[in-house]
DNA sequence: CGAACAATTGAACCGATTCAAGATGCGTGG
DNA sequence: CCACGCATCTTGAATCGGTTCAATTGTTCG
């Protein structure tokens, strides 16, 4: 746990990079190897919020690995209506699902002003069938995320649904070597609501439920867990 | 569309295998890699009725691809309940999500008498490194399968995922060089209900109005789409 | 042919949405 | 620094879609 991104100035970027490719790709590799796969990272670039990094339908080419805050995708259906397919915290990676289509097919928006750096997909496979563990680890990725929509197939209820998304922001902050069970809650309720599948309405309601019941405390943006063990039993009902 | 996986027959297990390479891992191989590929492809097996591949909870090995039939995905969830995560069809992989967890999440149970066969995926992902056409069909179909569920997030209605449901078999059937427009709906009521996570009398109930609008004609487990546009319509608002 | 299971149908119920208002926070300019 | 205005969030009451429960019909198989 030495080197975490922390902060958003500009001046870590090239501290932060080396621990940004063992924390979105943390393979077993040798200084050698670890030198190559930092050579095909590209520069990062600062996100403003609701800035966005790409458009649905863009020719696909890279793909992105989150340095500092967040960033929303957001995909457009056939009725005009928007859909939040996921948040993305540092050291998570986005654009790994436009490689079928060819082209992305949701738009990635800094939910808060936010970093990341762009790593060309062609170099990046390339370098992969040179790097075994490099590419199992690209496997393990998508399959980590095939995994968590599996999981998210189950939830049933307003209340498991918004559980399962704070454990699941916490562990994801957690893997990344940030706080579990305190964090920013930097997405607006209408967009955890949209994510979710929900009334804005009824993630007010929920998390007031859920604060009432001491299980959480909310200060403007900023959350805290009391009570994990509530959330994995509502989750696992 | 020359050879396809028809009947099931263990005498054209043989012969198929050949074309399944091409439906599973349609790469533009020369006849030498398409032999290594082929040589990577274990013996078929044949699956009674509600017979298992393997259980969740064993180590991963194995990818499998149908060859003729049908799987369903069954995860069972900290409460007991089960989930049915997914229906695989002939020319389909599936196992793949337990790359990341290192061991089956999910039993796969054959829903009809079905064949499949296995594919050792340490030598696949070998075979891989040295054919980087092949490491890019894998990326592809795991990319394929994130952006289904996504596009699944945003489903609302229960007639929505209906339709979206027969939308995806017939255009999934379809690709396989099956009849987009007539199939069979191998599964229970109970068990698309569960997939779709709704009341398996709600099924029912909306197949009922399909039928009764001219859009569908169910016999059995026979299905056919008379109104494919009312359908894309229903999915697209 | 009859038993067991699957699918259908109807009526009451419940959770979540919708609609409509009110509260709170936040940036701007006076 | 406070007042204003806008946007977000919260709160309440009515409505609706889908579930649940219960009974009936249909289908499969020993």
């Amino acid at each position: 746990m030495a080197l975490i991104p922390t902060a958003s100035s500009p001046k870590q970027l090239r501290c932060s990079q080396c621990s940004l490719v063992k924390l979105c790709l943390p393979v077993g590799l040798n200084d050698e190897d670890m030198m190559q796969l930092e050579s095909i990272i590209e520069t990062s670039k600062i996100y403003k919020q609701n800035e966005s990094v790409y458009r649905a339908g863009d020719p696909f080419h890279h793909v992105y690995a989150v340095k500092s805050g967040m960033f929303q995708t957001v995909a457009i259906d056939a009725n005009g209506d928007s859909q939040i397919v996921g948040f993305h915290l540092p050291g998570e990676l986005f654009g790994l699902d436009a490689i079928y289509p060819g082209h992305y097919t949701s738009t990635p928006v800094a939910v808060s002003s936010s970093i990341a750096c762009s790593i060309d997909f062609k170099e990046l496979s390339t370098l992969a069938t040179q790097m075994p563990s490099l590419q199992h680890q690209l496997l393990t990725l998508m399959s980590k995320e095939m995994h968590a929509s599996h999981v998210n197939m189950g939830d049933h209820s307003a209340d498991q649904k918004i559980a399962g998304f704070i454990l699941s922001l916490s562990a994801r902050y957690k893997q990344r070597g940030y706080s579990a069970n305190q964090f920013q809650l930097l997405m607006s309720r209408k967009d955890i609501a949209n994510h979710l599948g929900m009334a804005p309405e009824t993630v007010s309601r929920l998390l007031k439920r859920l604060i009432n019941e001491d299980v959480l405390d909310i200060n403007q943006s900023d959350i805290t867990i009391k009570n994990m063990k509530y959330l994995q039993d509502t989750v696992g009902h």
